[in-house]
DNA sequence: TTAAGAATTGACTAAGGTGGTCAAATGTAA
DNA sequence: TTACATTTGACCACCTTAGTCAATTCTTAA
């Protein structure tokens, strides 16, 4: 990567970004067109081999960045000396959103990451693994929950329901470019988040 | 669609709907490539122009059979007198394993049907709406649910468990050749739902 | 054994897309 | 005016694509 990238005015940079992400999120890297994030980000051809010496130097600056934005975002911004998971989950979820204001694609991206199977790729995202095995562990308070479901398989259903239901409000909000209305989706995935405390906690901690 | 196709062995027929129900559901109907399910099924290029008149005619064809597949197993095995929701949809998961075994990417397939944007795969992916929408309420017994919970939700989150517990799972077998055990599974799957029940149900129900 | 017809092959094509280059043009700042 | 950094887009060699078709092999029945 051209150092000149990082200095470019931040409107264009996080268009390139964002149109990178989504070119590979839906196409992989194989099938993805360096042609069409050009054509979508409204640069020239020239202008993009200028920043990145090929398409793979593209590919690898996203998922550092990729990995690095969302790291720092939750990392250092969640209060982990919370012992609630269900608190620490609304975090978690509050923190994505306000990164996917600013990248709708990152995470679509980073399941890419995730699912891929080449081997330098999967080094990098063992970092977003640790982040989210943490985020589901670290400090937490599992006395609360009922002794007769196993801790394991609830805490799974509860990223399963967060994770499913990111991507279904994403799916409904594909095509239309109506503005998302982030705080009455955080109000909904927040009411999810009650039932499975209801679901989940012991009567005494309701 | 040439009917001979539909009067060749079972194994090759099968082969050939299964490499590009593959190579379908990884690249999309514009990305797909004709040379890779002809190299990955072990037939010709002439072959497959001889049994569909072109790329979108195959596409179509898989897409009803897909539909119809999905739709005759379950519909019509399914005991629909049964109304305690646990039991529905293990029954449920059990027939979609049972189709799974023999077209391994059929629900990747349907799940692309159900994403795209694409007027005429909408109105054919309604049916397999309706079906999800009855399994999951056709002849249930709701008042077993806790009232404290919002039902609306409570099935949702029933509905991502299982839709998310077979992704992973998928994922996890991917690439892996060894033969899957399907029973284990099931059997996991089973003890994901007991955890459900307990989660949503009234203590005198379980 | 033969003949007719069905099934199957794979080399071939024209069209279009690919990642990447580079000389020229433009912008910027001193 | 100069020097240098940015940006453009026409251009290229290469590759893959969907689809064709004459030739071959297989099947069946007379």
């Amino acid at each position: 990567m051209n150092e000149a990238f990082e200095k470019i005015d931040m409107e264009k940079r996080d268009r390139i970004i964002n149109c990178a992400f989504k070119e590979f999120s839906k196409y992989k890297f194989d099938k993805a067109s360096t042609n069409n994030i050009v054509k979508d980000a409204n640069i020239s051809k020239g202008l993009l081999f200028y920043y990145f010496n090929n398409k793979e130097d593209l590919f690898k600056y996203l998922s550092e960045f990729c990995v690095n934005t969302i790291l720092e975002e939750i990392k250092n911004n969640i209060d982990w000396n919370i012992t609630d998971i269900f608190e620490r989950v609304k975090q978690a979820v509050f923190f994505k959103m306000k990164i996917t204001e600013r990248y709708p694609y990152i995470f679509h991206f980073g399941k890419l990451l995730f699912d891929s199977e080449s081997k330098d790729v999967i080094f990098k995202n063992k970092d977003l693994m640790e982040l989210s095995s943490k985020i589901y562990s670290y400090n937490i308070d599992f006395t609360k929950f009922k002794e007769e479901v196993e801790l394991k398989k609830a805490i799974n259903i509860i990223r399963w329901t967060l994770e499913k239901y990111g991507e279904e409000s994403s799916n409904r909000f594909k095509g239309i470019d109506k503005e998302i209305d982030y705080d009455a989706l955080l109000e909904e995935i927040n009411s999810y988040i009650e039932v499975l405390r209801i679901a989940f906690y012991k009567g005494e901690y309701l």
